[in-house]
DNA sequence: CGTTGAACCTGTTTGC
DNA sequence: TGCAAACAGGTTCAAC
């Protein structure tokens, strides 16, 4: 479900309903998702939620100093949180009755309770301090709305691998997902089986630029809501109005009329338009010898 | 390095 | 109608 957009759009969402607020007890269900489940009910008592934060596809929801730190040194520490598929995270007064599949609850100081949603718990949840908080954050790769042109073309061009499994790549990029791969893509007018290395710089910068103006629009009108995305307010967003490849197969390219075609790329349903959207070309079936055309590449600066 | 398929879960949609 | 298969916004891991 949630992509960078959608984890923005709640994580904007709880800063406005929860941040400042104490948490009170921690009650758990299913805990089959979350690092150390003792650690939540042990350490979360009483710490206020500062901020929060995203970092990807995560929110980071920024905690008060301990009063009894287990070290002598208050570490910051952060409540870690990834909504998988189907996770949500969103305040409700604690007396009203639990939706199915809620597995963790967070009282708070004020009456509402925190509320993690998931039915296939293919979300994480995990209370990490300063160290280990801070090794988790470096397995991911630069931040989509904030990469420039040279970083994200190093990033791109150096690699052999199809462009599409690159942005789905979290160490490449941190918090791009199906849907906006497949919109970036299609905007960039870039096929999603090209190597990486394939692109020219041109076509990279292309790409960022699409990715970066997708992102930021997607962002406004707060998420895809393609089944059952809500918001912290509840809110479903309105992205998927504005949808140009992603789920329109055999629906008509809105450049070209061309329909729309599916095909699995990096194991992932993946939607493009085949005119605008060139294939690559196919690798030769391991002949005796490649035969290069003489003068085949004037390249102009 | 890179690809593929399976696994982790539940719910909904599609097809026969 | 009924049942099974396919599919879903994500990530990780083993095998090759």
């Amino acid at each position: 479900m949630p992509e960078l957009p959608e984890v923005e759009t709640v994580a904007r969402g709880l800063q406005q309903l929860v941040a400042g607020r104490r948490i009170v007890s921690v009650s758990l269900g299913k805990t089959d998702f979350i690092d150390d489940p003792v650690a939540l009910e042990q350490r979360l008592p009483g710490r206020t939620i500062e901020r929060i934060e995203r970092y990807g596809k995560f929110m980071l929801l920024r905690l008060s100093a301990d009063a009894q730190p287990a070290t002598p040194e208050p570490a910051a520490a952060a409540l870690l949180v990834h909504l998988g598929m189907t996770g949500n995270l969103a305040p409700a007064p604690a007396a009203q009755p639990s939706e199915k599949h809620t597995h963790v609850r967070f009282l708070l100081d004020d009456g509402r309770e925190l509320r993690y949603i998931d039915p296939r718990r293919f979300g994480r949840m995990a209370y990490l301090e300063k160290d280990t908080l801070s090794i988790e954050l470096q397995r991911f790769g630069a931040e989509p709305l904030l990469v420039g042109k040279n970083e994200f073309a190093e990033r791109i061009l150096s690699r052999r691998a199809q462009i599409k499994a690159l942005l789905l790549n979290q160490s490449v990029l941190r918090g791009i997902g199906n849907i906006y791969a497949d919109e970036s893509l299609w905007r960039a007018k870039i096929h999603p089986a090209k190597l990486g290395s394939s692109l020219t710089p041109a076509e990279a910068e292309s790409l960022r630029k699409a990715l970066q103006h997708i992102l930021e629009r997607a962002i406004v009108l707060r998420g895809s809501s393609i089944s059952d995305f809500l918001d912290a307010d509840g809110q479903p967003g309105e992205y998927q109005q504005h949808h140009r490849a992603y789920g329109r197969e055999g629906e008509k390219c809105y450049r070209c009329k061309t329909l729309i075609r599916r095909i699995i790329v990096a194991g992932r349903s993946s939607y493009f338009c085949p005119y605008c959207q060139r294939a690559p070309k196919r690798k030769p079936v391991a002949k005796r010898k490649t035969k290069r055309k003489v003068g085949a590449k004037t390249s102009k600066g």
